[in-house]
DNA sequence: TCAAAAGTGTTGCTAATACACCCATGC
DNA sequence: GCATGGGTGTATTAGCAACACTTTTGA
C-alpha cells in the first residue's frame, strides 16, 4: 500500500465465483455452467465472470447469479464471501484472483444458460467432482463455511421460502451437514432460540404432506445463535 | 471466468493487508504503522502491499510480515485468511483488491520500519482507531474472526512460545475475547482435550512468577477442538 | 507471614439426548 | 386401517459453572 505504480506490477484480473446451493428433493444442489471454451472446454465449473470497473466483488456476485439462475430478483438472496484464492497457476491464461462466494437459494429455478450459451444445471453436490481450474476445492470451502455458520447463525432460512415448516428447515441442515437429527429435539432448540423462527399467524398446511399439516414459520429477526446448535446428533464424544 | 479479453477490463491492483496480533503484557496489541505519503500521510495503517506477479496472496503476506516485524523465520507463524476487501472507493488513486490476513505472534519483537522508512509501532487493539483506508473495518473483521477460530480450534498455541503455561495460554482467549474466564475450568476443558496441548516431560517453571511454578506446555497435534470452547462464563446474547 | 499464582475437589444445577407416545392427514 | 410426518412429554444423564480449598513460590 506504500510505494505503489500502477504500471510497475503486472495487472491482475479480479473475478468472483460461485457456489450457488439449494435443496431439491432433500439433497443438496449446486449450480453449474458447462464451459464453452478453452482452457477446460467441456469440463463443469462454478458460474463466475469478471468484476466490473465500478462493482464490488459482492455486487459483481449478486449481477452473477441473477444472469444465471435467471431470477428476476436476487436481491433479498444471501451471499456469503468464503475466501479469496490466488495461486499463480490456477488459471492457465492469466493472472486470475478470485473471490469465492456461496450464495444459498430457497426455490430451485429451472436455470436458463447464461449468456455465452453454455449450458447451466442443477447437480447433486457429491457428483460435482472433476471441476475446472481450482472449482472442487472452492465447492468444498464453500460446503464447509456454509455448514459451519449453520451452527451459529440463523443462516439455515436463507434456503427456505418465506414461509416454511421445521420439517423443512431441519432438511437444510440435515444435507449441508449429512447427519440425521433427532426431530424434537431439533424442534425445540430452534424454539427457544427467540428471533430464530417465528409462526405465522394462522396457518398450517396440507395440500403436500401425507401426514399431519405441519405448522408455517417465517425467519424471525435474530441473525445470531446463542447458543449454537450443535452439529452431533451421534459422534464419538467419550469423555 | 468464460468471454474473456485480457484488455477488455481495467486492471486492478491487488494487496494484502495484515492485522499482525500478539499479546504483551496481558493485553491484545496489532502492529501498525506510519503512512509516509498520501493519500492518508501521517495516517497509521496497517500493514500490507502489493503482489508480486509469481506469488499468492498467503506468500506474499509472510514476505510482508517478515519485512514488518523484521523476524528472521516467519515460516511457522499461523496466517489466517480473513475475507477480501474489493469496494471501487475504498483507494482514493485506483482500483485496489485487498485480500486481508490474521497473523498470530507469540513473542512481540521490537518492529523495525518498513524499507520505506515509515514508522512501525505495537498498538492496543483498543488505541487502534482512525486508521488509513478501511482498515478499521478490517482489523476489527480480523479479530472477530480470530476470536471465533479460538472457539473450535486449536489456534490459540499460535500466540504463545514454543513451551507455555495455562495461565498463559488463558490469558490468549481472555484478551482476545475481552472475557474473563475461571482458571480451574479452563485447565479443565483444555486438558479433556486430546491433543490441545502436551506437558513438557520434566519442566517446572519458576523465576517469573510470585506465585506457585507453573508446569509447562507444548501445543498438542490437534487443530480442532471436540467440543469447542464456549466464549460464555457468563453471557446473555439477546439477537 | 502474607500475597499471589497454580492446581484439586466438590456440589448442585442445567440442559440435552434418547426415547415413548399422541395427532392428523392421505391412500 | 395403516403408513407417514407433525408435535408433546419425560427420565436419565452428562456436563459444567461456581466456589472452597490446598500447594508452592517470592518478598
Amino acid at each position: 500500500m506504500r510505494g505503489y505504480d500502477k504500471h510497475a506490477y503486472e495487472p491482475f484480473a479480479v473475478t468472483v465465483d460461485l457456489a450457488v446451493l439449494t435443496l431439491r428433493a432433500g439433497a443438496l444442489h449446486v449450480l453449474l455452467v458447462e464451459r464453452g471454451q478453452e482452457p477446460y472446454a467441456g469440463r463443469w465449473a462454478l458460474p463466475g465472470g469478471f468484476l466490473l470497473p465500478e462493482e464490488s466483488a459482492e455486487e459483481a456476485a449478486r449481477r452473477e447469479l441473477g444472469e444465471e439462475t435467471g431470477l428476476a430478483d436476487v436481491s433479498g438472496l444471501h451471499l456469503e464471501q468464503v475466501r479469496a484464492y490466488s495461486e499463480p497457476g490456477r488459471d492457465p491464461r492469466m493472472r486470475v484472483v478470485s473471490v469465492a462466494f456461496a450464495a444459498l437459494l430457497p426455490d430451485p429455478p429451472e436455470p436458463r444458460p447464461g449468456t455465452d450459451a453454455a449450458e447451466a444445471r442443477w447437480t447433486p453436490y457429491e457428483r460435482a467432482t472433476g471441476l475446472a481450474f481450482d472449482h472442487d476445492r472452492i465447492l468444498a470451502n464453500a460446503r464447509a463455511r456454509v455448514g459451519a455458520r449453520l451452527e451459529s447463525t440463523c443462516l439455515a432460512t436463507a434456503f427456505c421460502p418465506p414461509e416454511f415448516t421445521l420439517g423443512e428447515l431441519q432438511q437444510v441442515y440435515e444435507s449441508v451437514w449429512g447427519t440425521p437429527l433427532d426431530r424434537p429435539n431439533f424442534r425445540r432448540k430452534v424454539l427457544a432460540t427467540p428471533g430464530f423462527v417465528e409462526p405465522v399467524p394462522g396457518g398450517a398446511r396440507l395440500t403436500g404432506g401425507r401426514g399431519k399439516p405441519a405448522a408455517l414459520y417465517r425467519a424471525g429477526p435474530a441473525t445470531a445463535l446463542h447458543p449454537p446448535l450443535p452439529r452431533t446428533p451421534r459422534e464419538g464424544h467419550p469423555a
